[in-house]
RNA sequence: GCCGAGGUAGCUCAGCUGGUUAGAGCGCAUGAUUCAUAAUCAUGAGGUCGGCGGUUCAAUCCCGCCUCUCGGUACCA
């Protein structure tokens, strides 16, 4: 028997979860788990929401509300959205538990004590009304790059530009309005760059196994080297620094939301150190490809400077999916919600499962389709599965009232013995596909025995023989049955409730992975029974709905979200006429090497030809903007751009959904006019 | 741009360290069958393995260049 710990990603509290959460990381690590446990390993499977960090204070703000009351919220949506789905976490917990903060808190004192950090003060905007230091996402102004107003400290929404919070100008408090001003502020940092030679040998040499998007990634990380890292805010959300003098500081979420791993187990047993300190034990962690970086590089760092935790041993990282061919988006709301998946297919948790599973982003995106949902619910579950559980049991019904049949073991032929002596093969496959985490796969052969029981069927042909030979039909329904039963217990992992629903018709309650192809698990004499369908159709309109209703929402989104900026300060008529904005013609355009955004336009402005560097090129293809008119600034201050000069500016307008359009007059218009 | 991961039958994907006619499921076509939720079983059609070069007796698999998708990072009036 192995010990594992096995996590799963913590969600983020700000949001309920999505398909795609499921699909990339909580069914693939349900799969596992409860596969080890059938296997009678001794498996942990850990879990829980991650409370803290800016974008919660954020929302809290907005409504009016205290973060405790946003995550309490979504956690309770999430931890019973995965408990409906069968997630069968040992434990789902928060981080905003007083054994978190407890257990976060110990965990720096022991960095902070065996010096590993470094301190350092820096600069940093501070509202003295409120009397805070200002994340950055709380400093608003105007941005440095494109001038545009409400640029957050982070990041301008106009342009796209990430920025420090420095740069802003005017810049000002979200949370007073005032005029933050800079002071010093004594942050730790975590020296990762002290563990690259650590890192490198454990990941690089000594973990080649590992999937290669995750081995990728970390050498991609470990190559262009790594810095120190601040461990800490200015916030008062989170986990308090547990250090004198450091009023007003929480530990950095990324700090403290892998220790939640950590806290979860903690709370569950109070054997928890052999979960996580015994080098027996195999710690793995679940996580989609967005964390790579945090697992691999960053808690591995934390664990180790610690000294005394095990690091994990694989970080199975999937893809993302993508639904319906367009990205998953929360707040597109382009998304299956899981609350709402099953307040709409209820009773069909397993179907989502399958779904996932046998599409599951393993290598590479995926798309998730309606369509396919239907397909494969209507064509594979209910069709190779459904059916073959349902036409042995009632063929059993039929024959034998309900009992196993007692077969004469001298009969079986030689066929019987080829199909009975496959299902030992494939429990082998399937075992070395989960294992190595390739659950797609994995199902695949699990479907495959069922597959083999509706051919076994097939060739036999009980229904025929049973007016000529019913003793032949004995062994044939012994083995139907036998295979039956085997489908009860290999599916567990993947399809626990449908799993649970064939024992139960099977009137057979026991869950062993050994009894899989061992095609004697059931008593001769055994009753079984009155059968039930496993799976019901999908019909059309059912996913017709679901595609309208993404549709519907991804309309209504558009048009209700977006929402006219207020009007800037008023200004003077000679402010306004210091501006020179002509109607231009593009005469050439071309991209300008080594960037993604920036396109190199000639223009003829009708004074001149000249060159403007403008940032449209994830939006217009060069050979086809020639000829068009434009809007252009054409007393900008030259700038230089990525070594081109650019001499002025082309007015675009940003519609609700990001696409950029020229500005530009109704009919064509002689180059050179002005635009007043 | 740089780094990473992908681009294999209509669709979704397998193909270990290069080696005979490149595989599976779904879909499609044909046939068989009726115990079964018009479900099942068999057979078949379908691919210049993103493109172009190179290494090799031999490349989907190695190398170079190009191209498209996704992620990270940089840049972005």
């Amino acid at each position: 028997m192995m010990r594992y710990t096995i996590t799963a990603a913590l969600p983020y509290a700000n949001g309920p979860v999505h398909i795609g959460h499921l699909a990339g990381v909580y069914i693939p690590a349900d799969i596992y788990t409860r596969y080890l446990r059938l296997k009678g390993h001794d498996a942990l499977f850990i879990c829980g929401s991650d409370e803290h960090g800016v974008p919660i204070t954020i929302k809290a703000q907005k409504e009016g509300i205290t973060p405790q009351e946003v995550v309490d919220r979504y956690h309770t949506i999430i931890r019973d959205s995965f408990a409906e789905f069968g997630i069968s976490f040992n434990i789902y917990s928060r981080t905003s538990s007083k054994i978190h903060h407890q257990t976060s808190s110990e965990f720096f004192e022991k960095l902070y004590q065996d010096q590993v950090f470094i301190e350092k003060e820096s600069e940093q905007f501070y509202d003295s009304k409120a009397n805070q230091f200002l994340a950055d996402r709380y400093i608003l102004g105007n941005c440095p790059k494109c001038g545009a107003e409400n640029a957050y400290g982070d990041q301008c929404e106009a342009c796209g530009s990430s920025l420090n919070a420095t740069e802003l100008i005017n810049p000002r408090s979200a949370v007073t309005g005032h005029t933050p001003e800079l002071k010093m502020t004594k942050h730790w940092y975590l020296p990762l760059d002290k563990y690259e030679p650590f890192l490198k040998q454990w990941i690089l040499e000594d973990h080649k196994e590992w999937k290669t998007n995750v081995y990728g990634q970390c050498k991609s990380w470990l190559d262009s080297g790594l810095q120190p890292r601040a461990v800490s805010r200015d916030l008062d959300w989170g986990v308090p620094v547990p250090v004198d003098g450091a009023n007003g500081k929480v530990l950095y979420v990324w700090f403290d939301a892998p220790i939640g791993y950590i806290s979860a187990t903690k709370e569950l047993t109070p054997d928890w150190e052999k979960y996580w300190k015994n080098k027996d034990t195999k710690l793995i962690h679940f996580i989609g490809k967005d964390n790579i970086v945090f697992h691999c590089i960053v808690f591995p760092a934390m664990l180790k400077a610690e000294g005394s935790y095990i690091l994990p041993t694989n970080v199975p990282a999937n893809e993302f999916l993508n639904l319906e061919g367009d990205k998953i988006s929360t707040s597109r709301n382009w998304a299956v919600w899981l609350h709402e998946y099953l307040r709409d297919f209820e009773g069909k948790q397993d179907v989502l499962r399958y779904v996932l599973t046998a599409n599951a982003p393993e290598t590479k995106d995926n798309d998730f389709t309606w369509k396919d949902f239907q397909d494969r619910n209507n064509n594979e579950l209910l069709a190779i599965l459904g059916n073959f559980v349902n036409r042995s049991m009632v063929l059993t019904h039929k024959y034998f009232d309900g009992k196993v049949p007692e077969p004469e073991p001298n009969a079986f032929v030689a066929f019987d013995k080829e199909i009975m002596d496959e299902f030992p093969i494939i429990k082998q496959k399937i075992e070395t596909l989960i294992e190595t985490f390739h659950f797609r796969e994995a199902l695949k052969e699990a479907m495959n025995m069922a597959r083999l029981g509706n051919k076994y069927l097939a060739e036999t042909e009980p229904w025929k023989v049973i007016k000529t030979d019913p003793d032949r039909v004995k062994n044939i329904m012994y083995i139907a049955m036998q295979i039956t039963a085997g489908l009860s217990q290999v599916f567990e992992p993947f399809l626990p409730f449908a799993a649970a629903k064939i024992r139960k018709l099977l009137n057979f309650e026991t869950v062993d992975w050994n009894l899989i192809g061992n095609c004697k698990a059931l008593p001769i004499g055994h009753q079984i029974a009155n059968p039930e369908l496993l799976f019901t159709r999908i019909e059309d309109e059912h996913v017709v709905a679901q595609v309208e209703k993404l549709q519907s929402t991804k309309q209504q989104n558009l048009s209700n979200k977006f929402k006219a900026n207020d009007s800037k300060p008023l200004i003077s008529y000679d402010e306004f006429a210091k501006m020179d904005i002509r109607v231009g013609t593009i005469v050439a355009a071309e991209k300008v090497a080594k960037t993604k955004k920036l396109l190199k336009l000639t223009i003829d402005t009708g004074i001149d030809q000249r060159t403007v560097v403008s940032g449209i090129a994830e939006f217009f293809e060069p050979d086809k903007i020639i000829g068009q008119q434009v809007s252009i600034l054409i007393n900008l201050a030259p700038r230089e751009l990525k070594g081109i000069e650019s001499q002025g500016m082309i007015l675009m307008t940003e519609d609700a959904d990001g696409t950029l359009r020229f500005v530009q007059p109704t009919l064509q218009t002689k180059n050179g006019c002005e635009v007043k």
